[in-house]
DNA sequence: AATAATAATAGGAATCATTATTATTTATTG
DNA sequence: CAATAAATAATAATGATTCCTATTATTATT
């Protein structure tokens, strides 16, 4: 695979956030320091620094996003934001028990918790 | 919300498999005891059958399943047969978990877990 | 049983995220 | 610098799902 100027670009952008950004995302980031850069080339090397193990995929429902933390972990969804956050549990457990007890092999856990994160702890409104 | 014909049927198909089908392969079964019915019509009526809490509903990547089965539980994805299988495990354990460690107030846990399941062990193929 | 009120459907268009196509541009190598 | 082929930009195509609307079916009322 040869250099190209958008691919670094690309990877530059995922690696600065921990927001968990779509392509739509890194497209708009993307396009402000390289106006010609296209929708379709964000999606293709994505695809492929995701395929080369530069970034992971999550799926957040119906769309895709990209984390540049390779270390197993799993995500919190914010069901009022939103937002995607970081949670690092029991992956080693979850692993040993689905081997023994259901004879399968562990590729990949991925793991979304949905719920209300602390920024709308109910604490606050009790004035 | 009143009686449908093609909502009656479209709920006894998901209660009687335990493939978790898409909204296509459910409108594929439907059609052939009501060959009228749309599609737009099994998306609909899955969708509300979810809401009122008669089926559930799994993100398989980025196509949406069903689920009759309203027990908390997971699935195990295969990667090479695209099946998806019940597992039950630690629920509570991570609900606790993340409630603790991470002030997040846990509706609902989304796992899928990704591997090969048994029907490709390779014990078979020593022979 | 006929009538009225309106919820639900069928069929098709629209949308959204993503992938494919292709002519043109660009990185790489001698 | 020229040749080669990989990568891009622009745009069309796809697949899953949702939306729109004229028509039909269900339910309540006479
Ligand atoms: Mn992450
Ligand atoms: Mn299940
Ligand atoms: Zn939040
Ligand atoms: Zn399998």
């Amino acid at each position: 695979m040869r250099y190209s100027r958008q691919r670094e670009l690309i990877l530059e952008i995922v690696m600065g956030t921990d927001s968990h950004p779509t392509a739509d995302w890194v497209f708009q980031q993307a396009r402000k320091q390289m106006p010609e850069i296209s929708l379709g080339t964000v999606y293709r090397n994505l695809k492929r620094l995701a395929t080369n193990g530069n970034v992971r995929t999550i799926n957040d429902g119906t769309v895709v996003r990209y984390d540049w933390d390779q270390e197993p972990h799993d995500h919190l969804k914010c069901k009022i934001c939103g937002d995607l956050m970081d949670v690092h549990l029991l992956e080693e457990d979850i692993r040993k028990s689905v081997r023994e007890k259901y004879n399968f092999e562990v590729d990949d856990v991925e793991m979304t918790i949905i719920g209300t994160c602390n920024k709308h702890n109910t604490i606050m409104e009790e004035k």
